[in-house]
DNA sequence: CGTCGTCCTTGACCCAGATCAACAACCTAG
DNA sequence: CTAGGTTGTTGATCTGGGTCAAGGACGACG
């Protein structure tokens, strides 16, 4: 079920440079030369804020490498994660200059960015990039809907199996496979991440954890290693019912 | 032809048949006769749910008038409002078949709707459609995340608080303002809507409405009919620091 | 008119998760 | 090696909001 052409699914584009799900189609080598004079990349370090919300933003861009973290925060130091930037994934809005969350890189992250000025004048004249990036926005909305179920209506133990269904999804996605059996990945976040990403405390998050480990629905090496002995269980966990994101 | 508008600022557009933000650039007579063949009315009862998840989808649409609510629901019953539909608002995902929300006219409702197909075909040759399209989508998922700051980290009191102001924002930005001072306006919602959109039970939102009501922080005439005296005070309730959503 | 049904309110009690606090397991720097 | 800084775990206690239950307000309809 692999798609082509201007199909969402990240495809296997390990010998482009653009690495850029929005912009490239087919990896076309013209197209790639029209945007080599726009392009750009930038690395931060683990920790380090990418954008303040509010800030002016003058680019738009995607990550090739690395973790970010999209986050809101109230006066009062409540914080809450709105976004998880996973290689591939967008940053910034056409048509707008000022950034509506703080960006911050998780772990050493490497973006594709592109000036914004000549990005949306781009857009114009390659209609296949509005159409992709609205493709984008769209997934993203859905994943942002979902996340309000997991928000509002989860317990604390569903909202960590669900944070790793989340994961272990987007992983398999990038290799265009439906994660099942026995897996295992590396928690992209400190338990603090993970409490803002799920409206819970990080101790409630390291309680649930190790209840989780208790009742062997995963195994544990050090702090952020995992290993899922079975996927439809963890799945159970997380109260998720849905066909594995696969909407017709 | 006349200049496309793409700003989505919501205009006077009273006399226009389409009231279709996505499509109307203002409500150019030449756009219209293209659009005459492809889109038709569509009425709903109070109560009646327009598409039910996972239904295959064949139109896109907005809403005209009255109001309509997004959710998702777990197989024991749980549910979340992932949206809110006022007049004005899209429906719907080009480029796929599935709903992947209910759907349900919580007033009587008027939708006017485009077939997909030639919607999606209509988008490929007139571009500023896609445009419009998505600046509508990204200010749902700035929306959709503004709201997962509400569900992750405000109490209760805040919730209520918060669901006042984005009506009332929205009720403002169609005139065009913003909202200040003594303001009036109906709850579109029973308390077991709101509940099912601020992630809580319906008797807590009665709580705190009552809460709202005995310190005056608003006004009620009936269930439904409310007064903020001052605006600003409600927006303290909420635990609201932004700028009133205008963002650069 | 009364009866039924929907929507809302209020009270009493309980519990999941927050809060407060202590400490353990690692780092890296010196 | 030790000192100090992160990050994570676990225990004790508290509390906001959930749950269960009773009843009120206000239709619509015979």
């Amino acid at each position: 079920m692999l798609q082509p052409d201007l199909s969402l699914a990240p495809h296997d584009c390990s010998d482009c440079p653009i690495r850029h799900r929005a912009v490239c189609a087919r990896c076309d080598a013209d197209e790639l030369a029209v945007l080599e004079g726009i392009k750009y990349y930038r690395s931060y370090e683990a920790g380090q804020t990418v954008i303040w919300s509010g800030d002016r933003m003058d680019f738009v861009g995607s990550v090739v490498s690395g973790i970010a973290t999209l986050t809101q925060t109230m006066e009062d130091g409540r914080t809450q994660m709105v976004g998880l930037l996973l290689p591939s994934d967008f940053v910034g809005r056409p048509g707008r200059d000022g950034a509506a969350y703080n960006v911050v890189a998780t772990s050493d992250l490497v973006m594709c960015c592109f000036r914004k000025k000549p990005f949306e004048k781009l857009m114009e004249t390659t209609p296949h990039i509005g159409q992709r990036l609205l493709q984008m926005t769209l997934d993203e909305l859905d994943a942002a809907r979902e996340w309000m179920l997991v928000l509002g209506r989860k317990t604390a133990r569903e909202k960590i199996a669900s944070l790793m269904v989340i994961i272990l999804r987007r992983e398999a996605t990038l290799n265009m496979k439906e994660p099942s059996g026995c897996l295992t990945f590396d928690l992209p976040l400190t338990r603090e991440a993970m409490a803002d990403y799920l409206g819970l405390t990080l101790e409630t998050v390291s309680r649930q954890i190790s209840a989780l480990k208790r009742e062997e629905v995963i195994l544990l090496e050090g702090k952020r290693h995992v290993t899922v002995p079975d996927f439809s269980r963890l799945l159970e966990e997380a109260g998720d019912d849905s066909d594995g994101g696969m909407l017709a």
